[in-house]
DNA sequence: CATTTCACGTA
DNA sequence: CGTACGTGAAATGT
């Protein structure tokens, strides 16, 4: 049941919302009978409902503009000067939308000389006054500037009026960096197009926000101007006045004053009677149900009663409770210790700290400089040398027992053991742990992590700034706070999560920093002939390509080509893209087919070449002194626990075409090795599949060992397994496949070039025979909307909030995501696991073959023919056994002296 | 000059 | 109207 003790009480900015949703609803859809317009009306009352359902305000009320003038355009006559006419299709509708409202007994508010934003601001600085909880819907980013600890702005995205966004001063951080009162100030600089206000010029968000965390405040900014160098600064000092005016017009009016105070605006029940009326005015039938089934759940929200589900919320979720981030404090002074004081304080330091010491490598050019320490009271600098020897307190403790607790590890280990530094007991990593709990959204920096889970801000160093004027934390500083966020992150996890970390993602992090060391050897002249050849075919198919259209266009440009194949050679347009017509391959091949021209297959054929030129090229660039490639694993890069790897990315290297493998032959064993072992799972996500699922018929396929497609064919198609034609197996396949993707029929017949019944058949027959897999699916998907999230095998968990977006798009995107997640994510956890447990295998017996890749399923090893069976063993027994399904895991290997020849 | 879009390589 | 990534060139916009 609702907490009531504290009241909530929601404002709207009803223009603003208005006009939002006239323009995300089309206007001919919304009409009545004798034509008066009604989409934004309908947007804006539907928005509404979502909100009251979402959010149960106590109170509401929905401020209006009473028309474009105000005491702002008095004082600046060209105060949003530039915006056009109003829509006639607009006008009217305002009025009607102030009946509906009225009908449903809310409040609309209106002041002479005044905007809508005023009122907001006052209702919303009476009611965080009077200890309301306060939400602000509107539009308008002035608005931000009303957030506080009370008051959360609700912003429309882009996408119209069906998403809001909630910002609290946290979010307000984390998207301008800076505190939401000082948002005015960064519109003054930067000025307001749609509000016809410019700003200074050559200032944009950037510049704006920089110059307040330096300078404070825009007061401050102007009295030193001077101090600006620059062309920004000329334009500073020169157009000062600009700022100073928007600053004045953008301040909201918080003590407007109002006929009604927020405890006017208590929602109470609506008249019936009067909604009908004027909803049936409008011709809106579902809306009136929406309405109607409110007002009984207002009636019954005292009973015990179920309330009548409205709608699902699209407000993004955030937490619940948001503490307003407090400036952090200040890391404890640091010492900077050598030789024997050092050996003293690490021993005094780990005994005092068994929890674990926040560790920092500063490291410039892969050259490591300062190491910081931290316990919780304490924080040691310790000045990098060379010669290990000078420094040996530090390099016996890294190998000791205590844990280190990093952010960011993995680079940091590198440099360690580059230089022969043995890291032991590895206890954590802020980043990975971090990540492990929130793996959707991008990568957070160490100040995010510090606002996130301390709810304190650090200060950021300017990285446009050559010589910080000091803010930024040093080492020893940020290893404090490193300290402090493990066992912060640390709270938020439950066992198994904590498991899933410590078990997998930590080892997989040294196994990783490892392999990367390594690199993996590459013929250059290989590389580079390749080159050469692949050129001259770009070359040739480019040539004969303007001879064939009789002019020179660029072939890399898709806006070139569009003029090419649709306006010059008239070809029937293909599916669209957000700026024109795609001219992928597929849809090349397609037009091949109906019009055939020798254009399309030249410029294919180029397309081809050159991609692969260009990955043969980013190849010979990443080359390293040393003869091999070292690629960056990204252990925090996906939301489904899978690595991804960049710089260059070497789990996307070319196999499936006879040009492609050539340049896996380019991949060498290294020298002092013999051979390159490769070793994969064979469908491990369909493996995955059947044990989740439990089908009895999938299960059976795998346990059989038959050809899985061919198994499966047999059954969908009922026919003996030695009748299935080639046809039957590739359908079935893509079939299988395409399942663990949330495949629709509709795709299935594209890619499979059937027409669409025929597909929905093949689907039919499939779940005719395999209807555990169909059930399993649903469930996932149903799981994941009930609690929020999906899990793999070992605990690993996805969130999945769009699951409940009214947006159709969202959530079915989200609904396939879903259903691959436990799967790919299982799949990655396997694989980890395997790869943990040779690389450590490996090392235990002193061996001195080892691991180089890993492509999702596959992983490649560099080995020394005297240990070449015993590694095959130690390969396969942790890769069969790195988890116990329903059934096996099944590994193949391959062994050769390049990467393409190792391929079995 | 930085960000976004398109196209395409892998599992 | 099939999931998960990274990269380069062109296009687009702060």
């Amino acid at each position: 049941m609702s907490n009531n003790a504290q009241p909530t009480l929601m404002v709207i900015d009803g223009h603003s919302l208005a006009f939002r949703a006239f323009y995300a609803l089309p206007v001919d859809s919304f009409k009545t009978a004798d034509g008066q317009h009604t989409n934004a009306i309908h947007g804006f009352i539907s928005m509404m409902l979502n909100l009251l359902a979402k959010e149960k305000p106590t109170h509401l009320a929905v401020a209006f503009d009473i028309s474009r003038f105000s005491f702002r355009t008095r004082e600046y006559p060209d105060y949003k000067g530039t915006r056009g006419e109003t829509p006639p299709e607009f006008i009217g509708q305002v009025p009607l939308l102030q009946d509906a409202l009225h009908a449903m007994g809310i409040t609309t508010v209106t002041k002479e000389d005044y905007e809508a934003d005023d009122i907001l601001a006052t209702l919303a600085a009476q009611g965080s006054a009077s200890n309301f909880k306060v939400l602000v819907v509107s539009g308008d980013r002035d608005a931000i500037q009303l957030i506080d600890d009370n008051v959360t702005l609700l912003y429309p995205s882009k996408q119209g009026v069906s998403e809001l966004t909630r910002y609290d001063a946290v979010k307000v951080f984390e998207r301008y960096g800076i505190q939401p009162h000082q948002y005015p100030e960064i519109a003054a600089l930067v000025g307001e197009t749609s509000d016809n206000l410019p700003g200074v010029p050559k200032v944009g968000e950037k510049t704006a926000v920089k110059w307040i965390n330096e300078f404070g405040s825009l007061d401050e900014i102007l009295r030193r101007a001077d101090e600006i160098g620059g062309k920004v600064g000329e334009s500073l000092r020169e157009f000062k006045d600009n700022a100073i005016r928007n600053r004045k017009l953008n301040r909201l009016v918080n003590d407007v004053e109002l006929p009604v105070g927020p405890t006017d605006l208590e929602l109470h029940d609506i008249n019936a009677d009067a909604v009908r009326e004027v909803f049936g005015r409008l011709e809106f039938k579902s809306l009136l149900t929406r309405v109607l089934s409110l007002s009984s759940e207002v009636v019954s929200a005292s009973s015990s009663t179920k309330p009548a589900v409205i709608v699902a919320s699209s407000v993004a979720s955030l937490d619940d409770v948001v503490r307003e981030p407090q400036p952090a404090p200040s890391a404890p002074r640091s010492q900077t210790l050598l030789d024997e004081e050092l050996r003293a304080w690490l021993h005094r330091a780990s005994d005092a700290s068994p929890q674990g010491i926040g560790v920092e490598l500063e490291i410039f050019n892969n050259t490591i400089a300062t190491v910081g320490l931290a316990t919780e009271t304490e924080t040691v600098v310790i000045p990098w040398s060379p010669v290990l020897a000078d420094i040996q307190p530090l390099v016996d403790w890294f190998a000791g027992p205590t844990p280190k607790i990093f952010q960011g590890a993995k680079d940091q280990i590198k440099a360690l053991f580059r230089l022969g530094v043995v890291v032991e007991n590895l206890g954590f990593d802020t980043e990975i742990a971090d990540w492990v709990l929130r793996p959707d959204s991008s990568k957070r920096e160490f100040a995010d992590l510090v606002r996130h889970y301390l709810s304190e801000i650090v200060p950021i160093p300017d990285p446009n700034q050559l010589v910080p004027d000091d803010d930024g934390l040093d080492v020893a500083g940020r290893a404090w706070f490193i300290q402090r966020l493990d066992t912060a992150i640390r709270a938020q996890m439950n066992a198994a999560t904590l498991a899933l970390f410590l078990e997998i993602e930590i080892p997989t992090l040294v196994t990783l920093a490892a392999m990367e060391n390594r690199g993996v050897t590459v013929n250059k002249v290989k590389l580079e002939s390749l080159s050469a050849e692949l050129c001259d075919r770009a070359e040739k198919a480019k040539q004969e390509a303007f001879t064939v259209i009789g002019r020179e266009v660029n072939l890399a440009s898709p806006k070139q080509l569009q003029e090419v194949l649709f306006d010059q050679l008239e070809m029937p347009k293909t599916r669209a893209t957000k700026t024109g017509y795609t001219t992928d391959a597929t849809a090349l091949a397609d037009l091949q087919a109906t019009n055939p021209h020798p254009f399309l297959g030249l410029l294919l054929e180029h397309r081809d070449v050159t991609k692969l030129k260009q990955i043969v090229e980013t190849l010979i660039q990443a080359i390293g002194p040393d003869g091999r490639i070292h690629t960056t694993y990204g252990q925090t890069g996906t939301s489904t626990g899978r690595l991804s790897s960049a710089n260059p990315n070497l789990q996307n290297i070319p196999i499936r075409t006879a040009d492609g493998r050539r340049i896996r032959e380019a991949f060498e064993v290294g020298s002092g090795f013999d051979t390159l072992v490769t070793a994969d799972y064979s469908q491990i996500e369909m493996r995955i599949m059947a044990h989740f699922s439990e089908d009895e018929g999938l299960i059976e396929a795998f346990i059989s060992g038959e050809d899985l497609h061919r198994f499966v064919g047999a059954r969908v198609f009922s026919v003996a397994p030695e009748d299935v034609t080639s046809e039957m197996r590739s359908q079935v396949k893509a079939m299988s496949y395409g399942l663990a993707y949330g495949l629709s029929a509709f795709g299935l017949a594209r890619q499979l070039g059937i027409d669409n019944s025929a597909a929905k058949k093949l689907m039919a027959d499939y779940f005719q025979r395999f209807g555990g897999v169909r059930d399993y699916l649903r469930s996932v998907v149903e799981q994941a909307r009930s609690q929020g999230y999906t899990e793999t095998l070992f605990g690993r968990r996805r969130p999945f909030p769009d699951l409940a977006s009214p947006n159709r798009v969202l959530r079915d995107n989200a609904e396939r995501a879903a259903l691959n997640a436990p799967m790919q994510g299982t799949a990655a956890d396997i694989m980890k696991i395997a790869m943990v447990g040779i690389e450590q295998d490996l090392i235990a017996l002193e061996l001195t073959s080892q691991l180089l890749l890993q492509v999702h399923d596959e992983l490649v090893l560099e080995v020394v023919e005297s240990e070449r069976e015993q590694v095959e063993k130690i390969v396969v027994e942790r890769m069969a056994h790195a988890a116990q399904l329903r059934v096996p895991l099944d590994v193949q290997l391959g062994i050769g002296l390049n990467w393409n020849d190792a391929a079995h």
